[in-house]
DNA sequence: AGACGGATTGCCT
DNA sequence: GGCAATCCGTCTA
């Protein structure tokens, strides 16, 4: 069963945190999440839709992914209804499950490094451009519902993570105190 | 066809 | 805390 992606991004960022996401068996709890909105100066889909941002515009549900920096692999949450250009970055999980495929991917040991970050999250799961527009419904994509009320009560927001426009936005969510997300929150 | 910049990371001091 | 690496997508000609 899987979270319920057809709400406004700052909506389903929030819900998120606290799910278990897993890809093809690996993966983690969903730590820290970033909201971007269609009239977002800061997202993808600011300045219409292209070839590289189209799954922004398809129906929600399905994942958007794109390179960052020319090396990293970051993965999105397409939400809204189809057409909306609205979409969740994930930015941070506590790896729970495939532990060791996961330190083989990233090459490191410690918990804490495999996947605090996007581009760490897009390299632990094994992230590429063949995800780019998959229904997150079906396999590789399985979720894990959070314990029931025990992730709302424990979320801080902030500014989002490297943007240059609108970084005023406190879009960036995470469950307050994790070790694992990608640097602190308020 | 060619230039430019980025939703980052890792290594440096 | 600071900065280089790296290469695809977009924009301009």
């Amino acid at each position: 069963m899987p979270p319920n992606f057809d709400d406004n991004p700052v909506a389903v960022a929030r819900e998120l945190l606290g799910w278990t996401l897993l890809v093809a068996g690996v993966g983690g709890v969903i730590v820290e999440t970033e909201a971007y909105d269609a009239d977002d100066p800061a997202s993808h889909s600011f300045s219409g839709r292209t070839a590289r941002n189209a799954a922004m515009f398809g129906p929600s549900g399905h994942a958007y992914v794109y390179l960052s920096y020319g090396l990293h692999w970051c993965l999105n949450f397409v939400c809204r209804e189809a057409g909306h250009g609205a979409a969740v970055l994930v930015r941070a999980l506590q790896p729970t499950h495939g532990l060791d495929v996961m330190r083989a991917r990233r090459g490191v040991e410690a918990l804490r490094l495999l996947a605090s970050g996007p581009g760490r999250v897009g390299q632990a799961l094994g992230i590429d451009r063949s995800f780019d527009g998959l229904p997150l419904s079906r396999p590789p994509f399985e979720w894990i519902a959070p314990p029931c009320a025990a992730a709302a009560a424990h979320i801080a927001c902030g500014p989002r993570i490297g943007i240059t426009k609108a970084a005023a936005l406190p879009w960036r969510f995470g469950m307050a105190g994790s070790p694992f997300l990608s640097r602190r929150l308020p």
